[in-house]
DNA sequence: CTGTTAGCGCCTTCAG
DNA sequence: CTGAAGGCGCTAACAG
């Protein structure tokens, strides 16, 4: 392996003046510049990142933490992320927590081992105290996740709004007993946000709601399927079902299907993120779409500017709109225009 | 930022010393080392990185390339990776080269530059020969894909047994006009063994054979919709397919039933990968399962050993075996035993 | 067991 | 426009 030093000699040159040509500075003759081109070409020579990072105090480098790469929600924000780090010549080191707090600390370590420029962390597992202190080695950006104590730049989506309209939606329909099933809402604020927009709709319409229940450990479709038996124990189930993702409300449907309910007749279920499975889904199942890739653009946008401005510790807070998409599992096939 | 100098100078020992406690060397008496361990608490001390890479020639860091991460395949196998890789303190930087051989080298690259020890390759977009070079910076491990040409360790499953068993099914349920459905054979040695496997199944079964039929740009559902409707041109349409992937073989089985089509009894179809989309489609699809965390866990292990030895230029081939996954789609409910 | 010293490869003042 | 020299932070001989 070739060195800068290698190349001077064989141009006949000084290592400053090489350097200087493989970062593109001015006042370099170009006559020089050829020798040295030439002499790099003959080498192979192509500059050692290690030295660079120690010399420039940068990586080019940014780790993104999530649960985990396989749930589709994360892979197509992975996806969208590299993209646009790529237009920046920066690469993505993707770590998966497990929803660990121990892997999520083992994984900010990455910052102040000085290994990447900054973190983007699209999921929370510790409290924010415990975070907090690695700021001071570098940006950290949330994308998602939401924590009123952070003061750093934040993207996310308006949870509340989605979960208000969609509710809106099935209130719409004239349901009066609903189910808002979710996640845990003591580790994410998605949740609670979620649930405000619920919570909102429903007391606009509080004349017309007989009985709102919730479930709160519900997270794929297996526990979609559960979620469904469960119902049957009860002797005045809900007719409409806010579920916190599309698989759960695949599930649901799937399990109900099963037992020869018809979607969405005796029972509408709603879904969120619009994911192919919303679409092969019999019915297909009304979900709210996220825009993924604006937000994973000002993201890294974000992330840009901070690592330039070392400017950390401010709280901003950026929040892209969601939008309800009608499907089958709201609305009778029949009603639905063509 | 406090460097190994201020442990030292706070510690009243040398830089060698602290060193050595930092990285668990033995001669360091009990007492000096808990001189050396306060100073670094106090300090908030972390060794950086790009020093380390320097001096020791190593990032800890291996490089995984797929064309895109949303495809659930790939996540899954990375998913795999990243916890292999972790267990052995290896980070993993995800490089999309969405089919493009330009980025693919791109890429590459961060093995000359030393940003990475080594690259797993999921997917080849350029030649051999022009992957080859850069070998002589460090291991090219290849995953999934397969080219005879390079050596180099590659992991792979048995694209052909598995392709062959599932022919064989086909054939066994009576099917006498198939249709092979895959992506291009042009970019990557899977379809091309598949082929085999398949073409090998119906040169047993010849006498019963009375047409196969070859489509090679299918890659998702929409594609299958399409091959289905393009059947319907067709006099003598096949009564078995099998598909490359269980999204193929969903679009084809989705517009089947758009066109009242009863899946198996007036078409067979097979897919492959045994994801989850494979097990809610009504029918079930029979498909084919791949053991991904086998080939990942194999896939780490060669990498840390060529890393260690450095001996990168060895053909060596692990295979895995392919599992058939009978369901729906291929057999009908009532003949299946519960 | 501990310290001294010499770089790893690069970039960037500073002085021509 | 070009070159000399120092140092980013760390580890690994080599001496003691």
């Amino acid at each position: 392996m070739s060195t800068i030093e290698d190349v001077a000699r064989l141009a006949g040159l000084s290592r400053t003046t090489v350097s200087r040509v493989i970062n593109n500075h001015p006042y370099v003759s170009e006559d020089k510049k050829k020798r040295v081109k030439f002499a790099m070409n003959t080498l192979g020579f192509v500059p050692n990142s290690a030295a660079r990072r120690l010399r420039k105090q940068r990586t080019e480098t940014v780790a993104v933490l999530v649960p985990r790469v396989t749930n589709p929600f994360f892979s197509r924000l992975i996806e969208s992320l590299e993209i646009f780090a790529s237009d920046h010549k920066y690469k993505l080191i993707i770590c998966q927590t497990r929803y660990l707090p121990e892997k999520e600390l083992e994984y900010l370590e990455l910052l102040s081992t000085k290994q990447v420029d900054g973190i983007i962390l699209c999921s929370l597992q510790n409290k924010w105290s415990i975070v907090e202190p690695y700021l001071q080695h570098g940006p950290i950006v949330m994308c998602n996740e939401y924590t009123d104590e952070a003061h750093i730049p934040m993207v996310k989506f308006n949870q509340a709004e989605g979960a208000y309209v969609a509710t809106k939606h099935l209130l719409e329909q004239g349901h009066r007993r609903l189910l808002f099933c979710s996640g845990s809402d003591k580790s994410s604020m998605i949740v609670q946000h979620r649930k405000k927009g619920f919570l909102h709709a429903v007391s606009e319409h509080k004349e017309q709601v007989d009985s709102v229940e919730f479930v709160e450990d519900a997270y794929d479709m297996e526990d979609g399927c559960r979620v469904f038996r469960d119902l049957l124990d009860t002797k005045e189930n809900p007719t409409a079902i806010f579920a916190g993702g599309d698989e759960v409300a695949a599930g649901i449907i799937l399990e109900a299907k099963r037992h020869q309910w018809s979607i969405p007749e005796q029972l509408a279920v709603i879904g969120f993120d619009n994911q192919l499975l919303s679409e092969i889904m019999e019915p297909t199942i009304t979900t709210v779409c996220q825009p993924v890739d604006q937000m994973a653009k000002k993201v890294i946008e974000l992330m840009m500017e901070k690592i330039r401005t070392k400017t950390y510790k401010k709280q901003e807070v950026y929040e892209f709109e969601l939008e309800l998409m009608i499907k089958g599992s709201t609305v009778k096939h029949t009603t639905v225009l063509a």
